[in-house]
RNA sequence: GGGGACGUAGCUCAGGGGUAGAGCGCCGCCUUGUCAGGGUGGAAGGCGACGGUUCGAGUCCGUUCGUCCCCGCCA
């Protein structure tokens, strides 16, 4: 019999009562009333009341110092509540433990925030005793509902025959994509390992060892600034087959989520099947490759009306090759100049060089702009964007990709300021067909939209040569409310081919060889068509427990600074260590921002 | 690299030129049916740090450190 505890706080009913248990747990609240003493015990499963009776005197004075966090262990008799004084809100609510022993395993000290109370709480302080903050509710159950997510992962996957294989976390450098996480190698002086930012080219590799069907639930890390939902270290579901297809990979991942969602969320699905959009539709319907599908306010193109208008504006836009787009919203009012500046500025601030906008009235359109149309013109206006009396239409005239954007952030910002998704719904679609590059305006050169070992689209592997940016991959992203889940791809498998896409993104032969080596090489051996998708575990619990920060999800998260004030990491290492490995600072530890602890805030330490 | 918000008691916050306040927590005492227990008394901070303006600075100005959010960056 275990000496700390018979039952979980979480399980005891009115059917046990008159047993004898034991609980061990952590003192949640207590209620000393003088004459007799309620305390709330709590442990992973559970809260269950225990009561203590002066009778006890013994007893009945220990339990008197206990003190909430106290780490205790009681032993009693399950006991029915007093008629009258069940607690519906508790599931244990109908009996409580009739204390006759109460060991003190350890006391607290009192903590820096109450564990017992769902306020918000700084978060440096709540990472800095990330430990207490795990004890409570909410990070508890977002902990257990990460591993019911996972576990449910890897059972389906097991159930297919998926193989969960591991990759190094040592490997090689790659300059492109993201910043690397370097690792000095100390036994080659001057050289580095690199922590991989996926394990793309093994799980590549693994399926030309033959494993067919491989995931693995992967750190994926990437040395980039911070933001809600990116963390120095995130986990990803990983996967890839052998001899399969866009589709196959699609329906795998697309019954996994439904599952997922429909047997550990309450969250409904908006539709079943997802819906599928090509980027094209997606562009040209939403403005953005991971649209949120929630809600309406679809862009429509009136670039022909704007051709033939009298606003130089509108018509300017057209003959240079851009476009005129808009969307027409409902119930916002009349709004006022500070409110049509704001609006503006959104749309400034993704590049536009303005935002065209009307109010429509009974018979016309009003606004600053709507003199330049003509009746005729305005009715145009009207039918395309299916505007009604009421309805403001708002337009950007620009290049296409500044058009979409800038429409893109409107309809975001109307999401939200009319409270047009609902939050309880999600809506997951596929978005596909994505180019297999992109144009990089800085750098001035063709770049991978996903990576380069993105599988063309048969019939454009030809436009490789003549027009590489209309070439379409076999590219996918999975969405969800506007946030990208998953991104995947069936790969290249013939060393030629792969070969002509790293000569388009500016790669010749040697320098293929040299960073690709392993790769080109093992496609020779008979490599199979493979494919895959690599889901992020972590926006996706963000999205399925409406939580705003990744670092909701996460046990142990960095700071945006991508610090672990816990563990106070990154910090210096001896002297000693960096002779062994070959290194000398350019500039002495404490030199730089955020590196001297002595400068950081003090607080409390009782 | 850039922009924004914030930093006052252990926690969450109010105060905005005249010497610091609330709720919760904490400590003591009282209370036998509470479950955000109740009552009562008490301790606790000099307002992130540095520098300036002022007779006087949480309060105004500057710098700096830190946290968070956004852009850039990043699938």
């Amino acid at each position: 019999m275990n000496p700390y505890r018979t039952n979980t706080a979480g399980e005891l009913r009115a059917e046990n009562a008159g047993e004898s248990v034991r609980l061990a747990g952590w003192v949640h609240r207590r209620r000393d009333h003088g004459g007799l003493i309620f305390i709330d015990l709590r442990d992973r499963w559970g809260i269950t009341q225990v009561t203590f009776d002066p009778e006890r005197a013994e007893l009945f004075a220990t339990a008197e110092k206990l003190r909430p966090e106290w780490s205790i262990s009681i032993e009693g008799e399950v006991a029915r509540r007093p008629e009258g004084n069940e607690n519906p809100d508790l599931p244990t609510g109908e009996i409580e433990i009739e204390a006759t022993k109460l060991r003190v395993l350890n006391e607290s000290v009192t903590p820096p925030f109450e564990i017992d109370r769902e306020r918000e709480v700084d978060e440096l302080l709540r990472l800095k005793y990330r430990y207490l903050d795990l004890r409570r509710t909410r990070m508890r159950e977002n902990i257990t509902f990460r591993h019911q997510v996972v576990k449910h992962i890897r059972d389906y996957l097991d159930d297919r025959g998926f193989l969960e294989i591991e990759t190094p976390l040592l490997t090689a450098s790659t300059p492109e994509g993201a910043r690397d996480y370097l690792v000095p190698a100390r036994l080659y002086p001057g050289q580095f390992y690199a922590l991989p930012q996926s394990p793309q080219q093994f799980k590549q590799l693994l399926m030309v060892a033959g494993f067919e069907r491989y995931f693995q639930i992967a750190r994926a890390l990437r040395d980039e600034d911070q933001r809600g939902d990116r963390q120095p270290e995130h986990t990803q579901l990983d996967l890839e087959m052998s001899y399969t297809t866009q589709d196959e990979v699609l329906d795998l991942i697309e019954v996994l989520y439904t599952e997922i969602v429909e047997e550990l969320t309450n969250k409904k699905l908006a539709a079943k099947p997802f819906p599928r959009l090509t980027y094209a539709e997606a562009m040209d319907r939403f403005g953005s490759d991971k649209p949120d599908l929630r809600f309406g306010l679809e862009i429509q193109d009136i670039s022909e009306i704007a051709r033939s208008s009298e606003f130089k504006v509108f018509r300017g836009a057209v003959e240079s090759g851009g476009s005129v787009r808009g969307i027409s919203v409902g119930g916002l009012g009349d709004l006022s100049r500070r409110e049509t500046d704001e609006i503006t500025k959104i749309a400034t601030d993704a590049g536009a060089k303005g935002l065209a906008f009307f109010k429509v009235e009974e018979d016309a359109l009003a606004g600053p702009i709507a003199k330049f149309f003509s009746g005729e013109d305005q009715d145009s206006l009207l039918a395309a964007l299916a505007a009604a009396p009421g309805d403001y239409m708002f337009f950007v005239a620009d290049r296409n990709p500044v058009v979409f954007e800038s429409l893109n952030r409107l309809r975001l910002h109307f999401r939200d300021r009319l409270g047009l998704a609902d939050e309880n719904t999600l809506a997951l679609c596929w978005v596909t067909d994505f180019p297999l590059f992109e144009w990089n305006e800085d750098e001035g050169r063709i770049e991978p939209m996903h990576h380069m070992f993105t599988m063309p689209q048969e019939e454009d592997v030809e436009k490789l040569d003549s027009d590489p940016l209309a070439v379409i991959g076999q590219l996918y992203d999975l969405v969800a409310n506007g946030t990208e889940l998953a991104s995947g791809s069936i790969r290249i498998h013939r060393p030629d081919l792969q070969q002509k896409v790293f000569s388009v993104v500016g790669i010749d032969e040697e320098e293929a060889e040299r960073r690709f080596g392993a790769m080109l090489n093992a496609f020779r051996y008979g490599a199979p068509p493979h494919g895959g998708i690599a889901p992020g575990i972590d926006r996706l619990l963000m999205v399925l427990r409406d939580e705003p920060n990744i670092r909701e999800v996460m046990a142990f998260p960095k700071t945006q600074a991508a610090r672990d004030e816990m563990m106070n990491a990154p910090g210096p290492v001896s002297e000693a260590q960096l002779k062994e490995l070959n290194i000398a600072l350019r500039r002495a530890p404490g030199s730089e921002r955020g590196s001297n602890p002595a400068a950081r805030p003090s607080e409390g330490n009782n």
